[in-house]
DNA sequence: ATTAGTTACGCATATCGTAACGATG
DNA sequence: CATCGTTACGATATGCGTAACTAAT
């Protein structure tokens, strides 16, 4: 039977030239592989090599089995990755989520619900998640609301989860600070400054605030320096915690549209046999 | 690095459900096969197995590295058979033939010519011996004519080999021994006696006379023995030797058709670096 | 008591590296 | 004479089977 070991010297032998060159690059000595590829010359049963008295090179037959033996090796590969890659799979719970605040609670529920697994999580757009719960990269997803129908395969359930509502937080002074509450058409126009990875509360902005700019910065200590000189606007929610180190004397005002009162809802595939039930207990009460 | 080996019992593990059995129909002992699990899970650095204390069995992914291994194990076979299948090749010339008589004289011709190379011969009709010659899978073709244009590329060389012309041959108080030679035509209708591998010639007579009956032989023997002892008229060629043993006293008529009056034409492909310019130098005199 | 799996132990052999050798340009 | 490949030889370790042990049915 073949020898993997042994391809790799022959596929050295075909990379590098030489024997000698080979076995330098695999740190073995040089008659170990003279050895070697007349055991393959062997287990293979035809010739592989033309040799003269010095000097050593494939022939076509030989050729021929490089290719196979690197196409060999290249599969054992993937092969011991993937079996890890699916080892690891099964012991990691990977959550997608469309915003950060459902992380906040749902991750040390499911530390304290599945103690020995690893969990893994991500903060991406409405669309990604979506994508991630559908192809089965992610075992729960965070969305903002039940998704829409056909968007999702019936099999997959859907919870409600938690809420959060969508504040703009501004300087006292601020024009804006007159208000009890405003809606994004007042809003519209405004320039913000913005945390990254808000997840779908990002795009939201955008979409209802096409007028506007937002300054986004991907520094938290930045965007925390900005808020506390800076007299422009940035979000909040009333689930985030408020902290007056960083906001001192700012103003919050909720955001009155619907569109910014979010109830998020946890997906997940439910004929899943391993999680499916310990999910639906989790998520029903 | 796995080894092919490991994986070979991992996979027997797999069928065979014990390590016992496994071992058993390995021919090996078990605690060999104990060890070589042992190996396998550090190899692959993840758990592979459920281990009670006299039970073990695969979890999944074990039953992953089994469905990999299996399919590493089967690919290495096949290598090495397509390694020995493409070292064959190449000490071994094809030659597909429309009819019996060229190889006669081609088969010497090519051992002579190529010594120590194996020659393999067989005989098809037209169309199959073209479908060889187009796909490779013959080195050498003979065909009763030149191909149709179109029907070879461009790149392969046609060369006229030898001549055959079709006789029939009848006893003496046969009706058709009075002819100095026959058409088609007039021979249509009568019953012959046919012995097989007999390539184009066969579809040629069926096409010509399609009112005749063929009375296929395909036993040597009694093909002789029902000439000897029959009046049904045969074939004969001006290539074929004419064995008075078998024969006696039957007359020999020249078939009259064109048709009946082939020039053998050998076919290769002219771009071929190993054969093409031996072939040339055989074939252009 | 039988069957299955693991561990312990001693031996055979496989495999490696060093060294010596042969050939070639 | 420097380089490359092969062969010889001795040390090592790898891997096997036997035997002994434990647990479970």
């Amino acid at each position: 039977m073949l020898n993997l070991l042994e391809l790799e010297q022959l596929s050295a032998f075909a990379e590098y030239g030489t024997l000698s060159k080979a076995a330098e690059k695999l740190n073995i000595s040089q008659p170990t592989i003279t050895r070697t590829m007349q055991r393959l010359e062997e287990e293979f049963g035809v010739p592989l090599f033309e040799r003269s008295k010095n000097h050593i090179a494939l022939n076509e037959t030989g050729e021929q089995a490089v290719s196979y033996a690197v196409q060999l090796l290249k599969d054992a590969k993937e092969a011991v990755d993937a079996v890890r890659a699916f080892d690891r799979s099964r012991h990691t719970i990977t959550v997608s989520s469309c915003a950060p605040a459902p992380l906040w609670r749902l991750l040390p529920a499911l530390s304290d619900a599945f103690p020995d697994m690893t969990l893994s999580s991500s903060i991406k757009n409405n669309a990604s998640v979506l994508e991630d719960v559908k192809s089965g990269h992610c075992l729960l997803a965070v969305l903002p609301g039940i998704p829409e129908e056909g968007k999702i395969p019936e099999t997959y359930c859907c919870r409600p989860f938690m809420k959060e509502n969508l504040a703009v937080c501004v300087p006292p002074d601020h024009v804006l600070a007159w208000y009890k509450e405003v809606s994004f058409e007042v809003l519209n126009g405004y320039n913000f400054l913005l945390g990254t990875r808000l997840g779908f509360w990002d795009d939201m902005c955008r979409e209802k605030m096409p007028a506007s700019r937002f300054l986004v910065q991907t520094d938290q200590f930045t965007m925390e320096e900005l808020i506390r000189e800076s007299s422009l606007p940035c979000f909040v929610t009333d689930v985030a915690e408020y902290d007056e180190e960083i906001y001192g004397d700012r103003i919050v005002i909720p955001v009155s549209d619907q569109a910014a009162k979010i109830t998020f809802h946890i997906v997940y595939n439910g004929t899943d046999k391993k999680y499916a039930p310990a999910f639906a207990q989790l998520f029903n009460f």
